[in-house]
RNA sequence: GGUGAGGUGGGUGAGUGGCUAAAACCAGCAGUUUGCUAAACUGCCGUACGGGAAACUGUACCGCGGGUUCGAAUCCCGCCCUCACCGCCA
């Protein structure tokens, strides 16, 4: 949710907006009008309220003193009063509401080097790293090697639940089980304070980080105790930091989470949904910053970085785009996407989105932060990342690393799998 | 699932109708004193949204929502949450 701060330099905001192919001048307009009709309506509320406090004070002084029937006049005069304050209330809620309704509807500022584009096909390839692999003619794709080997069953998965929650066996699953740790692992040695939280949250939570109430149909919902399944770790771990003030010399905080994350997808299917590609349930290792508003692009830089010694540790091919303004998500102000390559599908899959969103969480989450020099609280900035998520990065390893021995693993997994190769 | 207790500022916790943004203590901040540390003493020490060039000032907030009243942290109603004990159980 944009600070409203920000409306009051409309160019600006309509400017930058842009950039996100979204015509912000209508409801800018509005709430700048709402807006100054709100301070109206509350100038004349409190001058209204002002007066009735007064006058209660009078009648508790003329009672303390007996003075019964001046107590009474004095009571007389508030009838009215009541009523214009009842009005005012009424009408000062009513706009509230219509300026809230209009400040969820704007998304997150762009950066300045965020690029004007429609789609995935703008994004800026910033980096690109690590040769792809040249496969035998008869490289299969992962969701065959998961069959061949016996270490994803999909059907399985099926019979117990239902399309897209795969059960892992054998080394599959002690592979999972390394990635997990070898993550982890990785974001302790990075200064990253782990984390393990609850796999549902509240709805306060869920509104927290905006995935409620708009993006409701992402999430399992267990209705019976009203609560939601995290669609990522990012939920539970922000939402420490929801309705706190921090102390500005104790920033950045950085947490590490790994959790199973569980999302409804729906209306996706076809090819892109084959496989690992996109699952119900996945596994998945988090980071999460709280940066100083003057900190956190440095905060953004060093987060990239964390995850780019992840994938080439594990020595997979792997680009790094700066999303364009029209693929970017609504709350972001600066996003990277982590792509590697699953060469036999001969596709670039999506591993890790790294994105600071500044203020725009911070603002719903009451996330602040409190200025060293003046002392007042300051909204802090959220950032986080995938570092990473393990289906794609299977999919790759698997079908990258395929041999006719078998498929190899990475050197750096070894020790955590304490097997090199799965036959 | 049953029974009971309770939700007040960063923490502990007082407050049962007005003089309460809310005692006291702890923590925190600034200062005084002091060989150092420690201790002692003094002052400050909530948030949000308004008005004002500023000094300053108004309003709201004691889990959330409604009600009674001239006036509510305090009384009434509904909801949410937490804790304790019992039962069941990883």
């Amino acid at each position: 949710m944009l600070n409203l701060k920000f409306t009051r330099n409309p160019p600006l905001v309509i400017e930058k907006l842009q950039k996100k192919n979204f015509n912000a001048s209508a409801i800018v307009g509005n709430i700048i009008e709402l807006y100054q009709q709100k301070n109206k309506l509350q100038v004349q509320a409190e001058q209204a309220k002002a007066e009735m406090n007064k006058i209660s004070a009078e009648v508790g002084n003329l009672m303390r003193q007996g003075k019964k029937d001046e107590a009474e006049i004095a009571k007389a005069r508030t009838s009215e009063i009541k009523e214009n304050i009842k009005q005012f209330d009424l009408d000062f809620a009513a706009i509230e509401e219509k300026v809230y309704e209009l400040q969820v509807q704007l998304p997150n500022l762009p950066h300045d080097s965020v690029s004007v584009g429609k789609g995935a096909a703008d994004n800026e390839i910033v980096k690109r790293l690590g040769e792809i692999p040249v496969l035998p003619e008869n490289a299969l794709p992962h969701w065959e090697l998961a069959a061949k080997y016996n270490i994803i069953d999909f059907e399985l998965g099926v019979k117990l639940t239902g399309a897209g929650f795969p059960v892992y066996r054998g080394k599959g699953a002690q592979l999972q089980r390394a990635l997990i740790n070898f993550f982890l692992a990785e974001a302790s040695k990075a200064g990253y304070e782990e984390i393990q939280p609850p796999l549902m949250v509240n709805e306060a939570s869920g509104f927290g980080t905006g995935q409620l109430p708009d993006k409701e149909g992402q999430m399992y919902h267990a209705t019976i105790d009203n609560l939601y399944l995290i669609p990522t770790a990012e939920v539970p771990v922000t939402n420490i930091y929801r309705d706190v003030i921090v102390e500005a010399k104790n920033l950045p905080y950085k947490n590490t989470a790994y959790s199973a994350c569980f999302r409804r997808e729906a209306g996706s299917y076809g090819k892109d949904v084959r496989g690992l590609n996109r699952l119900h349930q996945f596994d998945k290792v988090e980071i999460v910053q709280i940066a100083h508003p003057e900190k956190s692009y440095e905060t953004l830089e060093d987060m990239v970085k964390h995850v780019e010694s992840l994938v080439q540790k594990l020595e997979l091919p792997f680009r790094i785009l700066r999303l364009c303004g029209g693929d970017m998500s609504f709350t972001s102000a600066l996003t990277y996407d982590f792509e590697v390559f699953s060469a036999a599908q001969k596709m670039w899959l999506e591993v890790s989105s790294v994105s600071n969103f500044e203020s725009f969480q911070a603002n719903r989450l009451k996330l602040r932060y409190r200025d060293e020099t003046t002392k007042k609280p300051q909204l802090a900035h959220t950032l986080n990342g995938s570092a990473l998520a393990l289906p794609r990065i299977v999919a790759a390893l698997l079908e990258n690393n395929q041999t006719p021995e078998g498929i190899k693993i990475p050197k750096v997994l070894v020790p955590y799998c304490g097997f090199d190769i799965i036959n």
